[in-house]
DNA sequence: TTCATTTCTTGAACTAGATTAAGTTTTTTT
DNA sequence: AAAAAAACTTAATCTAGTTCAAGAAATGAA
């Protein structure tokens, strides 16, 4: 298969069984867009446009907090979709941002047809719930790690949860994904390497 | 309607529409239960056995932390489910305890039903998709306030919020669900008290 | 290859919140 | 109603992580 959509299509199939023809009808709702680093697919008083799903590159939700800094809360590499489910499920203004970490390529399931899908394609509602699932497992865990490890205990376990992914992101977004500073981070790594 | 699950049809009417025939289905798959104030509904190495629907009371999720203590991740009051999705869906021991806060009772649905329930009845699948999207916006807004608000700040949030509710719980479990110590609480209270 | 911008590092002074410990109040059990 | 257990308070001391500031290194643009 070489659509466009091929690595979706293969996430879809780790889940649920998706005949040829109701990939074809997705394949009718969906679109592909690209975007380069530090671009925005999301920006703070806008309605979320829709569920995104990373083919290639690296996003991530952010807000701005009122100091001035940018709180990273999300990251989304390949495979993972990505959106704001509160604004996109009430269409009210967004509070988060979403932008492009890596020049980036990403699957579009448009909010305005996503429920349609949904009901033409049992299947993939099902995919959708059992992702959720997913990642609300994920997100009691983020806050078991949050809660229960020192700043530093929590940059070693992502580390060793996502061997190679700190090469990815500048590390002041990786810093405030993990909770601390760019200061203390840096702090962090200099003790590492003087071991 | 006097079904023991009325407040849980009430519920899922909110969300999508369900048959009077599609209702008596959804029953047979579900129990009823009463647990006492400090009874456990899952416990730390077993294996989730079901998602709980809250009738009357209350339930909090918690683990142990490695300095034994309890660190609240979760409350479910009425009309919230509550289950560890990571043990549920990969059958794999659990790494929290679910508890009663209060004397409890709670509609059951059974991991073992729980997919077959979906297959016959799209409607619910699509409510708990619904619901699903719904609590992973929340997990990611508790994200955000973890991050930008200082701990005073979070407890006068939380208590805006969900006004009443600190009277439901000992503080203890309040404080370490905001991610601070009971002692500080205190402080907390102290400081608005003597305004 | 140079200039400009962004990112990262280091150190000193500081603070939000933890820890420890003892006493008080409230709730539960008998 | 008394005793026991659980929950809450207060205060002194301590520490993980912040803030501020200034310089160094890396990256990107021209």
């Amino acid at each position: 298969m070489s659509s466009p959509f091929a690595p979706l299509f293969a996430h879809i199939a780790r889940y649920v069984p998706l005949s040829a023809a109701e990939a074809d009808t997705l394949q009718t709702y969906l679109t592909r867009q690209t975007i380069a680093r530090k671009e925005h697919l999301l920006t703070e008083g806008q309605i979320c446009p829709a569920n995104y799903f990373v083919l290639r590159g690296c996003l991530r939700t952010y807000l701005a907090t009122e100091k001035g800094n940018e709180q990273t809360i999300q990251f989304g590499i390949e495979d993972w979709w990505l959106t704001d489910y509160a604004s996109l499920d009430t269409q009210t203004p967004s509070q988060f941002y979403i932008q492009a970490v890596e020049n980036t390529e990403v699957v579009v399931l448009d909010r305005r047809v996503q429920e349609e899908v949904f009901s033409r394609l049992p299947q993939l509602e099902r995919y959708f719930r059992l992702l959720l699932q997913k990642s609300t497992a994920a997100a009691l865990f983020r806050i078991k790690f949050i809660f229960s490890l020192s700043g530093e205990a929590r940059y070693h376990h992502f580390n060793s949860t996502f061997p190679g992914f700190v090469q990815r992101v500048p590390q002041y977004m990786l810093a405030s994904y993990l909770g601390f500073t760019p200061e203390f981070l840096s702090k962090i790594r200099a003790k590492v390497s003087h071991t």
